[in-house]
DNA sequence: CAAATAATGCAATATTATAACATATCTTCT
DNA sequence: AGAAGATATGTTATAATATTGCATTATTTG
């Protein structure tokens, strides 16, 4: 799941396919700026904050975009299930299966940034039971799991 | 668990009395400003942001805190288990088992923003299981749940 | 007590996010 | 096509959250 060991171009295309494909079903409008937000966030694996995507608009076109315009592009695709905001870092990532509504289960490597989507239902199911035993009415599961990835537990068991 | 219908100053005098043995035994520091903190903090089951404890410590003496002077006391009592951090809301809510080291786990009311601590075993072993699989090693997991509490789900049933 | 360590005070600044209002673009209907 | 309404974007300013760096004070240790 690093950008180096698998072509990521093909997760790009990926990405920006079924995007087109959902927006198009859904009569919502996938605009240039959305599309180039999302691209950056596909950019990598890794989550990116807002005022990177500024940064990264910033190269393509004379002057950046303000920071209301990438929020607002933000706001889009997490409303259409295109990104999630992985709220321990305050930054954004892009969806693995998009369409399939669910909730963002992360796995966060705190050396390489490298995050990765879960989707376990058994995790699912148990956050709803915990929920129903409190009488709780969910609506919203963000579950945040930070640690080593494999290639970096390796990488840090190596150097020692 | 709303503020109102409990003996909250109980809940304040126990945090309190387990914060201080428990950095008794850890011959950690309780200091008067990290105590005010925890103090802000247990001020009700609401999370509440650093600046609100700057504005809560601000009428209690002549000057408000700086904003390090917080962050740090936060930092302290988060390093020693003695709150939690709410990523979702940016936000700190009171450890209800402070001593037994373990992840957050909460259930967050949209509506009264009441948060309650879970300890769900069953979900924390899911998520082990869920990070084994992928071979990554879990450090910290965080699940925040939002939704509605029972007290504000039944109010709004009763509004329509 | 002196030295070392830990905690706090303080000023500036960085980072993340939103409000308010003007303008432009797209859609829909006639 | 043209007008009306809805949607999206541009722009400026500002709010809210968090950290850096350095000086000072308090506490612990030897
Ligand atoms: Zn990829
Ligand atoms: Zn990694
Ligand atoms: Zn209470
Ligand atoms: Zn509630």
């Amino acid at each position: 799941m690093t950008t180096s060991n698998h072509n990521h171009q093909k997760c790009i295309r990926t990405a920006l396919c079924q995007a087109e494909a959902l927006c198009k079903a859904r009569a919502q409008r996938l605009t240039p700026i959305r599309e180039q937000v999302l691209r950056s966030v596909w950019s990598s694996h890794k989550a990116i904050g807002a005022y990177s995507i500024i940064d990264a608009l910033a190269k393509q076109s004379s002057k950046p975009p303000a920071p209301p315009t990438v929020y607002r592009a933000l706001d889009f695709l997490l409303d259409n299930g295109l990104i999630h905001r992985v709220n321990s870092l305050n930054a954004f990532i892009g969806c693995n299966a998009p369409g399939h509504q669910h909730n963002s289960q992360l796995l966060i490597c705190r050396r390489c940034s490298n995050t990765t989507e879960l989707v376990s239902e058994a995790l699912n199911s148990q956050a709803n039971k915990a929920a129903k035993q409190e009488n709780f009415v969910l609506e919203q599961t963000c579950v945040e799991l930070t640690g080593l990835c494999e290639t970096c537990s390796r990488e840090i068991a190596h150097d020692e």
